[in-house]
DNA sequence: CTAATATACATAATTTTCTTAGGTATATAA
DNA sequence: TTATATACCTAAGAAAATTATGTATATTAG
């Protein structure tokens, strides 16, 4: 995580992703898996990730659900219909802006 | 431009990946060459560009000379030798963190 | 037994980096 | 002569992080 500068702007989409991929997850278990997705590249801090949940869940993209498991508070969260919408729209946007990134970056100098 | 803000924290490095690629370049030409190179997809506004190149520069990134070309005021921008160090640096890490950001983004869903 | 680590949530102050909106000025094309 | 393109700049505000806390329980190590 040197330079989690870098993931300004892509946490709502990653967030948004990952609960694409199955019924629901809570915070903890998000952090994690981004972890082993990028093999410990990308680390959320919890000052990122909790009131990126709870924006999410204001603007109805995801809804809700407390629970005690093993003696510990959980909140899992899942994609309402608008946040399958959305994760599809932001997704692809999100790809779009890496290809076009990926332009630039790999640019081959102009004949200096 | 749509979701120019997918932009966060990569401006600098697109900045620093462009002027590696010939000897000097202005304000105006970077706008234009981003926009070129992308398609139309990134447009750089004015706001974000030149405090960005002011604080490369005050950073000891980038020097500059100033001209008048064709009766009207030009400021080149050009890297340092620790401008050229950390240009290195920057779209390294820039992109491993696109790499990272695909497998998110391109992963299956797991068996749902 | 107890101290450290992992799990699990949360917020507040600050900083960085944009957007939006404005300002100045010259050259060229309609 | 009016709009557009070229060319620079800054200020106010918003968005989204970082950093630093705080609370609390479970598990592992010494």
């Amino acid at each position: 995580m040197k330079d989690s500068k870098l993931l300004k702007g892509t946490l709502q989409t990653i967030i948004l992703k990952l609960l694409s991929g199955t019924d629901r997850m809570y915070g903890y278990e998000i952090t994690q898996q981004v972890k082993q997705l990028t093999e410990g590249e990308f680390v959320l801090t919890e000052g990122a990730l909790y009131p990126a949940l709870h924006k999410l869940e204001a603007e109805g993209l995801l809804a809700t659900e407390s629970e005690i498991v093993d003696g510990r508070a959980r909140k899992y969260y899942s994609l309402t219909a608008k946040g399958k919408e959305e994760q599809v729209a932001k997704v692809q946007d999100a790809l779009t802006f890496v290809e076009k990134l990926q332009l630039i970056l790999n640019a081959k100098p102009s004949i200096s």
